[in-house]
DNA sequence: CGATGTTCGTTGCAAACGAAACAATCACGC
DNA sequence: GCGTGATTGTTTCGTTTGCAACGAACATCG
């Protein structure tokens, strides 16, 4: 089997091909990383966000949330407050400047995004988006089963240390 | 906007998961890297690989293919050669032990992978091959036009160091 | 042949990452 | 109220990654 033809690997690769190109944008122009980005993402538009919520919504694990968001408040983008309910979570909202660099970021994203799949034939499209939604439906499915059971199996003999993944979001 | 209905952000998330249990597969179990899975892929079957035709055929740089190539070398899994008619290149080759440890590994990636696309609904299934070879050619055609071309416009001021990446892979 | 420029693989270095340890805060039982 | 355990966010440590510089091997031109 030629590896250009296992899907596996054509859909890590394009994907990952797809992810740069847009990844350049907000990163080349407006220096952003791929975490930042999805970080102001999540903030633009609602007013505060928890970092309970935050965590849940994206595929951020908390120590990217706390990375990220340490960078973003040294740029002057984000603001972080403690919460009175709870003072170990933190409350992350953006500023005007956040906002208005997440705005010009956002469209020449999109703009590049649209420009990618604009260039497809609209049946081809249709069929990608179907496609994606229905393998998130089925990798959920698979890794929720095969989760512990395959965790246990690869530590068949050699690695006691390895507890299961349930509680972490990834 | 949110950001879970944004098409890019399903995709790159959808991808990674998806990416992950894979290689939770070949890495957990037989101790490979993502690289060093290719690699093996690459030299599978193939009795020798030279380094150059290995570039161009993996979205591997030439930074980690080196270093992968080290590892594997490290672990008995490939060997290194130096070509007769280009002492610059060299020449890769699997070992037996690299053979029997990838297909071992194979057959439990391709596992994983069947359970999950096997999840999917044959049309979704169908869909998301023919979505992903359409992109794959998008991004293909838009990178083209656009590798140079936003590059200088992100490096509009600040960066005149900036060569073209033409010659680069990936 | 010798000088210059190009290509290939490797290495150094700084930034980023993942996993585990850590401190701070909360929840609960007594 | 107070110890014990759980949860949240941060930090630390070792490794990996991307980028640029480098040396070695070739090519080209005089």
């Amino acid at each position: 089997m030629q590896i250009e033809e296992f899907f596996p690997y054509k859909l890590a690769v394009t994907a990952d091909v797809f992810s740069r190109q847009l990844a350049s944008v907000y990163g080349g122009r407006h220096g952003l990383s791929r975490e930042e980005w999805r970080f102001l993402f999540l903030l633009e538009g609602s007013g505060g966000v928890s970092s309970l919520s935050l965590s849940q919504r994206t595929s951020l694990d908390k120590v990217q949330v706390s990375r990220a968001a340490a960078r973003l408040e040294e740029k002057g983008l984000i603001t972080r407050t403690v919460l009175g309910s709870d003072r170990r979570q933190r409350n992350y909202s953006i500023t005007a400047r956040g906002e208005a660099l997440f705005r010009s970021a956002f469209a020449a994203v999109e703009a590049r995004a649209s420009a990618i799949l604009g260039e497809m034939p609209p049946d081809d499209h249709a069929a990608l988006v179907r496609g994606i939604a229905a393998l998130d439906q089925a990798v959920a499915r698979v890794a929720a089963a095969a989760g512990a059971g395959d965790a246990n199996d690869a530590a068949a003999a050699d690695d006691p240390a390895r507890q299961d993944a349930a509680g972490s979001n990834r």
